[in-house]
DNA sequence: TCATATTTGTCCTATGATGTGGAACAAATA
DNA sequence: TATTTGTTCCACATCATAGGACAAATATGA
């Protein structure tokens, strides 16, 4: 396993940490996708989510139904402290490549 | 091929960038290695840099010898106007969902 | 001066990790 | 039994990783 999240598994981690108690795999798909102009399909994501748990980066359980129109029981996920460090990690390497470098106009200090 | 630039791809052209007219194989290894405590061994790195002249966003050339002590002739890298889009838009994509965020104490703008 | 050692640097190839897509399946209410 | 919501599963593509093999230059000494 890597040491290193890959750029997917931090766009993950970062969507569930901005839905806080209301993340699980439909708005945290929306959420991506909304923020990044990016297509997320369903297996790309729950594969990655499923990973991030394998590395213990992530927890999940299961809510109990909800009363709504119907539908199975969401799973619902939370960042673990080991998560936030890695995502602290790889913002802190990749802070550090972009120090003084300028690309297409933009400076990043 | 994906749209996107993976992790360790965003690394090493960062990392051509930073090296201007000086970057081949090994100052780009070393400046990796400097700015990210991250160790790289020398196949991950080719292997990435072929891939990104693959894709149009880095050009390379060999370099004519020089008068030291012996030696291969080098092959430089230089960053393509492509390789400059996927740069900023994988930055503006985790800049976006890094937008607002805290964690471990840091809270990024 | 040519054979060979030394130095610097790239290439090759196998394998593991990550990313991707969507059909199938499951579980709830109507 | 139909409809809705949400997750699992699986096959395959791309990206990451490692290090030994190989190449090409200069240095050296008999």
């Amino acid at each position: 396993m890597s040491e290193y999240l890959g750029e997917f598994e931090q766009i993950v981690l970062l969507a569930i940490v901005r839905l806080e108690e209301g993340a699980y795999g439909v708005p945290i798909r929306h959420e991506i996708e909304k923020r990044t102009d990016r297509r997320v399909s369903i297996g790309a994501l729950y594969s990655t989510l499923d990973r991030l748990e394998g590395k213990g980066f992530v927890h999940s359980w299961f809510a109990d139904a909800t009363p709504q129109r119907g539908g199975r029981s969401k799973r619902y996920f939370r960042l673990l402290p080991e998560g936030a460090e890695a995502l602290a990690r790889s913002k802190a390497m990749l802070d550090r490549m972009w120090q003084g470098v300028k690309v297409k106009g933009g400076f990043h200090a």
